[in-house]
DNA sequence: AGCCATGCACCG
DNA sequence: CGGTGCATGGCT
């Protein structure tokens, strides 16, 4: 399926809050699966490559999409990752909790964007979203809040 | 599978 | 020499 756009809901490792010197995110195989970033050739160590990206105030940012892929050569990686986001999730104060949005490049360069945590935003087992405000009251089916 | 962590190379 | 990212190990 060719979607345009896949997010993700950044780890404290991600936004580099646990104090790991790790400089980007993990992206999960499925999304590494619908091959909206480029395809890594799996046959080779470790291939990458460079991803050019605009975002809404119209920043450029280069980021490294890197395949870890050290198990297929007798180590024990194989994990997908975009690196050198330190730039840009300073630039934004992005934190754990905070999704950052990918869409599909038209030229040259994809976009991001990004969606702030709500405060008190939970979800349960069931996956049914409540946000909960002041005085007990809360919110359900909050699809609509984005 | 995903997140947390780190030794070291590189670079200002 | 301090900050950053690479490449990898470790833990859940």
């Amino acid at each position: 399926m060719m979607r345009s756009t896949v997010e993700k809901v950044l780890s404290a490792n991600d936004t580099g809050e646990t104090h790991a010197h790790q400089a980007g995110l993990l992206i999960p195989k499925n999304i590494a699966r619908l091959e909206f970033f480029p395809k890594l050739d799996p046959s080779i160590k470790n291939p990458r490559c460079v991803i050019d990206l605009r975002d809404a105030a119209g920043e450029e940012w280069t980021f490294n999409y890197i395949y870890y892929n050290n198990a297929l050569f007798g180590g024990t990686r194989n994990e997908y990752r975009l690196t050198s986001m330190t730039e840009f999730l300073r630039h934004y104060d992005l934190k754990e909790g905070d999704t950052v949005v990918f869409k599909r490049p038209t030229g040259r360069f994809y976009g991001v964007d990004y969606r702030r945590k709500h405060q008190g935003l939970t979800t349960f087992p069931s996956g049914r979203k409540v946000l909960k405000l002041s005085g007990n009251w809360i919110i359900l089916d909050t699809d609509d809040l984005s």
